[in-house]
DNA sequence: CGGGATCCTGGCGGATACTG
DNA sequence: CAGTATCCGCCAGGATCCCG
């Protein structure tokens, strides 16, 4: 595994790594730390969604947050929009091809995920119960 | 892709998503969102390392917050801590089988980066240089 | 050596109201 | 419909000092 081990160290070593985006996993997880995007990139990844539709899938957020998650993808080449000057107007949001190139990872997060609580499950539920006392605290 | 766009769909429209971390998506990026989480796997993907190996790594990390970060992971079950009751203390830290499944996430999110990097890398300088300008301010 | 304890701050993200 | 505008709480994360 030497190969493996020189990939990895040269990735941190460099001297730019952790302070400009130059590093590839620097920069990949700054694209995507964003608390929203990973959910949006996934929802996008195969629909054109318009930004109703994106907030309806959102049950929590505000829209002042899904707009400025857009708009940092948009800055990022993530998505496009695209703004129909109608009335009531329209806009239109779509994944880009380099946008399409996370949806591996998406794919990759979502089964790690599912393993993950699949042997947690219990523990899971225990910390959840936890932070969510019932409604006899009231 | 009717079936993907129904895997997307029932990932986020189950009503457990978003409130507990029984969505695997939200839960696997709960589980990465640290800020160092991503780094510490990564270099402990192929090597146990001790703690100040692991800070060497991290040019722009303070102790408290690599420390937060490990205990975390720990918390998680991503990563094991072995202490060594010795005098100087000796404490290592291994990554977990759980642990190791993120590793193909790194690779991927890695490639991505790479890719992002030679195709937008003089926008990633013009960038930099603009929230760095030069020594001549001062 | 590998932390813990304290204090502090920026900005992420939420709530609510308004608008072209 | 698809956003702004405004106000604000919170806490991740940083700086600094101390310790077994």
């Amino acid at each position: 595994m030497e190969t493996n081990e020189k990939k990895h160290e040269n990735c941190f070593m460099r001297e730019t790594c952790l302070k400009d985006d130059l590093c590839p996993m620097v920069l990949a997880h700054k694209l995507l730390s964003g608390k929203r995007k990973i959910m949006i990139l996934w929802f996008l990844s195969n629909k054109v969604l318009r930004y109703n539709e994106i907030l309806k899938r959102m049950p929590d957020v505000t829209q002042k947050m899904l707009t400025k998650q857009l708009r940092s993808l948009e800055d990022d080449h993530l998505i496009m929009r695209h703004v129909y000057p109608t009335v009531p107007p329209k806009v239109e949001y779509e994944i880009t091809d380099i946008g399409k190139r996370i949806i591996p990872i998406l794919e990759l997060m979502h089964h790690f995920g599912a393993s993950y609580i699949e042997i947690f499950r219990d523990e899971l539920n225990a910390r959840k119960n936890a932070q969510e006392p019932p409604e006899i605290c009231n």
